[in-house]
DNA sequence: TCATTAAATTGTT
DNA sequence: AACAATTTAATGA
């Protein structure tokens, strides 16, 4: 079914550049595209994992439960970013639920190719050992964010987590997301995400325009409220 | 290119 | 949650 020119979004991604023609023929016959509405789960926590994932358009929320109990976002993934390759790596279940903020295809690509690409590609096996390091750093910053109540401060987390050149190099610096969809990844309601987002603005380190987001001051927002 | 209209998003209560 | 205002995108003259 999937005719070549289906699966080009393969070659703008980074970790493909430097694949052989061989390996790349191979990761675009073998990648599913699945599409989801707004609010669909892609995977849930407990699930086997059998595939690495790719948003090929639109954004997710990667998220999980809690000791307590309230879910709590782990980070966005907006288009052009990769995810799940831990549980992929190692044969393992889901640590989380993954859920379509909107609209979105993802691709999925099946976990003996994915092993078969980090058996036989050098530059596959850097890409996600440098995938591996972000998300530690990801992961370090939202231990942080844990304790943070304040909304405006988990907003301004939300909003920065979503923009790293390593992990989704397409993005620059502006991102097209609703302020509905900032709710749903801060988990607070649209309102609140708008008042938010305007006291970010005016502290100049974002510009906030219809339907867009522009981050004009990267490292203040990441270090804001702190 | 301009005007009209519908849909999406935002601002406010 | 509801409503009004604003922006965008699509349509057709």
């Amino acid at each position: 079914m999937p005719a070549a020119s289906s699966h080009d979004f393969i070659d703008r991604c980074a970790w493909a550049v430097d694949l052989s023609p061989e390996q790349r023929e191979r990761v675009k016959r073998v990648t599913t595209v699945r599409e989801y509405a707004q609010g669909d789960y892609v995977c849930h926590k407990g699930e086997m994992a059998e595939h690495w994932l790719g948003v090929v358009e639109g954004i997710v929320k990667i998220t999980t439960v809690s000791p307590s109990g309230k879910s709590v976002t782990f980070t966005g993934v907006p288009t052009g970013g990769w995810f799940g390759e831990g549980a992929v790596l190692k044969s393992e279940i889901r640590k989380y639920d993954v859920m379509a903020l909107r609209r979105s295809r993802i691709a999925f690509v099946p976990r003996d190719t994915f092993q078969w690409l980090l058996d036989t590609s050098l530059p596959f096996t850097r890409f996600l050992l440098m995938q591996f390091n972000e998300r530690l750093g990801q992961f370090i910053a939202a231990v942080e964010y844990e304790r943070l109540l304040d909304i405006d401060s988990r907003v301004a987390r939300a909003v920065s987590s979503l923009f790293n050149e390593h992990l989704y190099p397409s993005l620059g610096n502006t991102i097209e997301i609703s302020q509905e969809e900032i709710g749903l990844l801060a988990g607070i309601s649209r309102q609140r995400a708008n008042q938010a987002l305007k006291v970010l603005e005016q502290q100049g380190l974002v510009r906030v325009d219809y339907g867009v987001i522009v981050v004009l001051d990267l490292e203040g927002l990441r270090q804001y409220g702190e």
